[in-house]
DNA sequence: GATCAGGTAAAGT
DNA sequence: ACTTTACCTGAT
């Protein structure tokens, strides 16, 4: 166990900002979170945060996970103060951080994601990690299994008929073309590794360039795969913020580099605010 | 029973 | 180059 005080961190917010799509809400409180093959339990009040690992793994692991060296104040700050929806926006979303998970689970994640809606989403990665992914049992638990997001070796390997009955759709030779790229089938390839150490343009390039993804997933992926916070992703509500709020375009050179965080208020704003 | 959902590939102008 | 259309499928 290891408690912490956290500015500018809602987990609540977090897991109904459609970033990630499997942080679970545990039945008394707090929230689950699995990434980089790691798994803790954390419960919020306020300001106040009690991890269930040491303090040890909170420093190497989780503090990184959730971006919390970047200052979000900050951001808040640089916006246009003649810019009342992003003004609005951006107190709705107060505690929405942009995390920091796994690479090769945002690109599955997100393919998963086109045309598609959240909880037929959620289902989806769910069904996929409980037959594919490796299987932890917190705390010697045997009753409460939390899966490990698969390798792209496991998903590779369980080939087309592999991926039936998940509710992936059209969506399933996309997502196997790229299990077999990532997989160590292609270790040469290096292809996941290329894409970490690319810039934000040489990326967004070659994840359009794949069978299955297009500008919003690629950009998607950059965004919340890769930290590339200049990337906006245009989806569909997106779009409808645009038309409605920025007619003549959205001010990306004032907010170049970061626009992607903006982005992400904006979608929660229109998500979960009031209207 | 349509229509929609955080789009994309492929075909058609 | 720009504009349609088909596509899996659970939810509403």
């Amino acid at each position: 166990m290891f408690e912490i005080q956290i500015r500018d961190l809602d987990l609540d917010k977090i897991a109904r900002s459609g970033q990630c799509f499997r942080m679970k809400p545990l039945d008394q409180e707090g929230y689950e979170v699995t990434a980089r093959g790691n798994y803790v339990k954390i419960v919020q009040r306020g300001d106040e945060f009690l991890f269930s690992c040491r303090e040890e793994e909170f420093y190497s692991i989780w503090k990184d996970y959730f971006d919390l060296d970047t200052d979000y104040d900050d951001i808040r700050r640089s916006v246009d103060p003649q810019d009342a929806y992003l003004l609005a926006a951006m107190e709705c979303g107060r505690g929405v951080r942009i995390l920091k998970q796994d690479l090769w689970e945002m690109i599955i994640t997100f393919i998963v994601s086109q045309n598609n809606n959240i909880s037929r989403i959620r289902n989806s990665i769910e069904a996929l990690c409980e037959r594919y992914g490796s299987c932890l049992h917190p705390e010697g638990m045997t009753d409460t299994a939390c899966y490990l997001f698969p390798s792209a070796d496991a998903i590779a390997k369980g080939g087309l008929e592999g991926l039936n009955g998940l509710g992936l759709g059209y969506r399933d030779k996309y997502i196997l073309e790229l299990a077999r790229k990532c997989s160590s089938q292609y270790l040469e390839l290096q292809w996941l590794e290329e894409l970490k150490q690319a810039d934000y343009e040489t990326a967004y390039k070659l994840l359009l360039s794949e069978y299955g993804i297009g500008k919003k997933v690629a950009d998607c992926i950059c965004l919340f795969g890769l930290h590339h916070v200049g990337a906006f992703p245009i989806d569909t509500h997106i779009r409808q913020i645009l038309k409605l709020y920025y007619p003549n375009g959205f001010p990306l050179e004032r907010y170049q580099g970061y626009a992607g965080i903006l982005q992400q208020y904006m979608f929660y704003y229109k998500l979960n605010g009031s209207k």
